[in-house]
DNA sequence: CGAACGACCTGCAGGC
DNA sequence: TGCCTGCAGGTCGTTC
């Protein structure tokens, strides 16, 4: 489910609520999640002052100080995941699949996280983007690193369709299955086209056209598919711009083509075949 | 080294 | 109604 901008809109959502206090009391209902929750986490982070949050690719970091020692906690939401903030008015008890939960504060309010796949993580490091998790991604497709000249480089000599390459988080993080064919349509570019074909001038539009679909999408809340929910819990309205992702069979938007699926590196691809002709 | 694919886990939609 | 299959926003580890 979540992609970059559904981790950022988690960020824009608790960053301001939680920025400051302090994590009073740490619930963990299932500690097995992708990976177990270290047992001794609780110990590390109760009582600790939550200093920032930030975001790594479609990692959210909360930035943590205790006792003059600096670290962080590392969570994913995996493919399910979300976190979502409980007033204090908030009787209603846990959910299934609510897997941790933070109390901040003077019990004003909870983070709470939910999870039906366990595909996400909970984890904390001294020093996050060092630990083994982070430490090799690619750049941020937001930053001004992340341009035509930057995925020529990175595509050299490599025959892979651009949407693996896009989707590959050693290249450039956080554009995810919804994402990769919506910039790919944007930028005119069939999700088959060999990575080392394609030319400056066409990875310079690639480039723009997933900055500009990531931030639109930020701004929109993020894609609420199935069930992703913002801290609020409520839902992103970005589903609604979507122009190819999920709509096999409907008319292109551009020319009205029927846009056709398919399957690339066991996930499915979502590409107008008259818009992102293949020219290999 | 790059590339392909199975694995992890649960819920849901669709076919019979 | 129930059973079965396939599919879902991620990404790590294994294999070729």
């Amino acid at each position: 489910m979540p992609e970059l901008p559904e981790v950022q809109t988690t960020l824009n959502g608790i960053a301001p609520l939680i920025t400051g206090q302090k994590i009073t009391h740490v619930r963990i209902l299932r500690r097995d999640l992708r990976f177990l929750i270290p047992l001794d986490l609780e110990d590390k982070i109760t009582h600790a002052r939550i200093v920032s949050l930030s975001r790594r690719g479609k990692y959210l970091l909360i930035h943590l100080e205790k006792n003059h020692n600096h670290g962080a906690l590392i969570v994913h939401l995996g493919m399910s995941g979300s976190l979502r903030i409980l007033e204090k008015d908030h009787t209603l008890p846990l959910q299934k699949h609510d897997h941790y939960t933070l109390t901040i504060g003077s019990q004003a309010l909870r983070l709470c996280y939910h999870d039906p796949r366990r595909f996400g993580c909970l984890l904390f490091a001294a020093n996050p983007l060092a630990h083994p998790l982070l430490a090799n991604l690619g750049v941020e497709p937001l930053d001004d690193a992340f341009c035509g000249a930057y995925l020529v480089a990175k595509s050299a000599k490599r025959r892979v369709a651009v949407k693996s390459l896009l989707m590959n988080a050693q290249i450039v993080v956080g554009v995810g299955n919804i994402y990769a064919s919506e910039a790919l349509f944007c930028a005119h570019i069939h999700p088959l086209t060999p990575a080392g074909n394609i030319s400056l001038a066409a990875y310079n539009k690639l480039a723009r056209c997933v900055k500009k679909i990531l931030k639109q999408a930020i701004a929109q809340g993020g894609t609420t598919l199935k069930d992703f929910v913002n801290a609020e819990g409520k839902a992103g309205y970005f589903a609604q711009e979507l122009a190819v992702y999920g709509k096999a069979g409907q008319a292109c938007p551009r020319c009205q083509s029927e846009i056709e699926s398919l399957i690339i590196n066991q996930r499915a691809s979502y590409f107008c075949p008259r818009c992102q002709p293949l020219t290999i």
